[in-house]
DNA sequence: CTAGATGTTAAGGT
DNA sequence: CACCTTAACATCTA
């Protein structure tokens, strides 16, 4: 689930209901989610204090408290934030939550435990840190023509490379890479000018669309390929079937008639 | 029962 | 150095 749309998602559903409100209680449940940090540090950060913003930077999120310090986030596979009241609300799968003074509590749920939490009184050292690459909703178009043309590899491992630019990761390249029209393996020094505006285009058209139906993909375009991404899916443009292949470690699926390498 | 699943990172190879 | 592949992590589902 959690790649750039979906993560954006949590940042505004994060700023619409935890910012000014006292925290009264923090609970880890699950210590292996903590990075750099132990649980009673985490608690002494947070107890008394509140959120102000929250950003986000590719798939990471980042609330920021009224010290100026951050709490980050990263959703792994399998993780999504959720509000409720009653400690019989409490989510299955939370792994850590965080209880406002107002009564509501925010659940950090996490099946498979492939995520992150981790405090930071700077950004810019945490993004140094993991070596994140602009967002790629941030990035201006030539900037991702500078940086895309010294780059070799295969079209779909370089839009999943977040040192070369956060955000997409094996399902949004699949969906990108088909609505460019371009084929996952291909070689990205061979695009052309018209090619590389075009994959710039339809990653942001994509994203944007995405967050606009804040990530469910039900509500996407019925053009997309995402719903379609399984054995045996077809191109929602023209029926083929779609092809199959491990590309950059990952399953990724194309149309072999509107992909072609 | 087994394989594979939205991510990141380390390790080893080219 | 840039890139590729594989494995590992933990747990569920097809």
């Amino acid at each position: 689930m959690p790649e750039l749309p979906d993560v954006e998602t949590f940042r505004r559903y994060f700023e619409a209901a935890s910012l000014f409100q006292q925290v009264t209680e923090v609970m880890i449940k699950e210590t292996r989610i903590l990075s750099e940090v132990t649980a009673q540090d985490l608690e002494i950060r947070l107890i008394g204090h509140q959120f102000e913003s929250a950003q986000r930077r590719g798939k990471y999120l980042f609330t920021r408290l009224e010290n100026q310090s951050w709490v980050v986030f990263h959703f792994g596979m399998t993780g999504s934030l959720q509000y409720f009241r009653d400690v019989e609300g409490e989510p299955a799968y939370t792994r850590f939550r965080i209880g406002f003074a107002q009564g509501n509590s925010l659940a950090y749920i996490n099946v498979r435990k492939l995520g992150l939490i981790t405090f930071t009184e700077r950004l810019e050292d945490f993004i140094q840190m993991k070596n994140l690459g602009p967002d790629a909703l941030e990035m201006s178009p030539e900037e991702f023509r500078k940086r895309l043309i010294d780059r070799r590899g295969s079209a779909k491992s370089i839009l999943m490379d977040q040192s070369f630019l956060s955000g997409i990761g094996n399902i949004y390249s699949d969906e990108i890479l088909f609505q460019a029209g371009i084929h996952p393996e291909q070689e990205v020094k061979q695009l052309d000018g018209k090619m590389i505006s075009t994959l710039y285009n339809a990653m942001k058209e994509v994203l944007e669309t995405a967050i606009e139906v804040r990530a469910d993909t039900d509500r996407l375009p019925k053009t997309y390929i995402i719903p379609h991404r399984k054995k045996g899916g077809v191109c929602p443009k023209c029926g083929n079937t779609l092809i199959q292949e491990r590309i950059g470690g990952r399953t990724g699926y194309y149309c072999p008639e509107h992909q072609r390498g």
